[in-house]
DNA sequence: TAGTGGTCTAGACCACCAA
DNA sequence: TGGTGGTCTAGACCACTAC
């Protein structure tokens, strides 16, 4: 693997952690390229690709900085939620609504590759951003990390902790975005009026040999967040924004900055 | 201005000429270097921007190519929504319900970058498969367009009118996505009932300069159309699917290639 | 002025692909 | 094998920001 490829890991895991504050500049090109052994075009690279990631900003003469969505610049998620968010230092809280064990749900054990009937270990969670209740999710994992899944513990990422207790580390997924009217029971933890049109996420999240270990399905309530999908020119970001974030970024629209013009 | 953004718009220019051909490659980065009169890692910088941009394709061990939609690479869905269902050979047909000079609509003014009174073009469309509404679309464009607009032929693409008619080729958009309520008179196009859950899709298209240049209002009957977004280890994609289409891509998940493990 | 990122060089060697 | 792109070095100098 490339120098720079190993770099950006390196920076990417510790961003993601939270090791890095936001506001809070990173280490000098300089001394990452000290750190890091290599030259300091080396650690550009690595830097070049976290920022088409969304996760770093680089300001001219003042340093490098975890990306926030208030900054006002791009974006991009890597699976979890919480990292989502945490990246962004939105203040996400997570209320454990239930977990059970030996759910049959055969669409969803069809999608984690099991039999139909298999029993399902199911974590059913509620998110809110700054008190007020967005997303509305249940996880659908196989029934052998019940065990795992008893620990959790929400101020944790369910993907660190899959990726600690299960050795399961998401590098691919696949999502499918609808409307949908918000059945009772969700609308009622949503506060929102039974019936309201709601997005429906079902999210398949694959290990890095391909395997299917989680099955989510998320109602998000309308009007509080929303996805956000971007392209420039071939780089793709989509990601979750509560929708005081994204009227934010979406003025600084006006700001982009006019691409080098033809003169 | 930058030796590589000088290197850039020289190519740039010349591949929007038409100079180059599609599918014939570049000269070779030793070759432009020495013809720039620079390193190669300084026409690299210059190639890299205008990937970017969608306008080229590098093959390791090839050559570097101009991008062309349809010769089999990823550049599907460079924003418009007739080459996203061409791409997947998928029955797209569009109706035009409507073309409106001078509507005053602030919020798709200012999106678009003009003052909030300024007059827009609007182009109301019905998108269908299979013979079945999925898509109502309302495309606001600045008042100047209206002449090119007042020739749009439903067979064609209204992004390869508007890069004819206008010279502007969209490179990147930024789309919010969220769930709405279906307005009586979009329900009754989409053959849905009022108030039904529908996709609502707010999409602003900017050409190469940095330029907006349409903003787009789209609302997607639910159960016949969804957003299906993949992430693969960083490549990210994010295109809208007829239902029937992405359940037979769904059971192409088990073909995930497993994404390079971690060495 | 001192520290930061931005650009650039003139090579070197590696990885990939086709003939 | 020969040509292509991919990565990397060890500096140099420029441009921007803050104090």
């Amino acid at each position: 693997m490339a120098r720079y490829q190993i770099i950006a890991d390196a920076l990417r895991s510790r961003i993601l952690s939270g090791e890095y504050e936001a506001d809070e500049p990173l280490p000098s090109q300089r001394d990452l390229a000290s750190h890091f052994g290599t030259a300091m075009m080396t650690v550009r690279q690595a830097l070049d690709l976290l920022c088409q990631e969304g996760l770093l900003v680089v300001e001219h003469g003042l340093g490098t900085f975890v990306a926030s969505v208030g900054a006002g610049h791009e974006i991009v998620s890597l699976g979890g939620f919480t990292e989502e968010m945490n990246a962004h230092h939105i203040g996400l809280s997570t209320a454990v609504l239930g977990l059970d064990a030996s759910v049959e749900e055969p669409k969803a054990a069809e999608m984690l590759g099991l039999r139909a009937r298999a029993g399902l270990s199911v974590l059913t969670r509620l998110r809110s951003v700054g008190g007020l209740p967005v997303v509305h999710q249940r996880s659908f994992m196989a029934g052998r990390f019940h065990n795992v899944m008893r620990q959790y513990d929400a101020s944790r990422s369910l993907y660190v902790m899959l990726r600690e207790g299960g050795g399961f580390t998401p590098t691919s997924y696949r999502e499918h975005v609808t409307a949908c009217a918000a059945p009772t029971s969700v609308a009622r933890a949503l506060q929102v009026t039974p019936g309201c049109p709601t997005l429906l996420s079902h999210r398949i999240t694959f290990a890095a040999t391909g395997v299917p270990f989680v099955y989510d399905q998320a109602y998000m309530a309308p009007e509080r967040i929303e996805l956000v999908v971007e392209k420039k020119g071939v780089a793709f970001t989509a990601e979750y924004l509560p929708i005081a974030a994204s009227i934010l970024s979406a003025h600084s629209l006006a700001e982009v900055a006019p691409v080098s013009a033809n003169n």
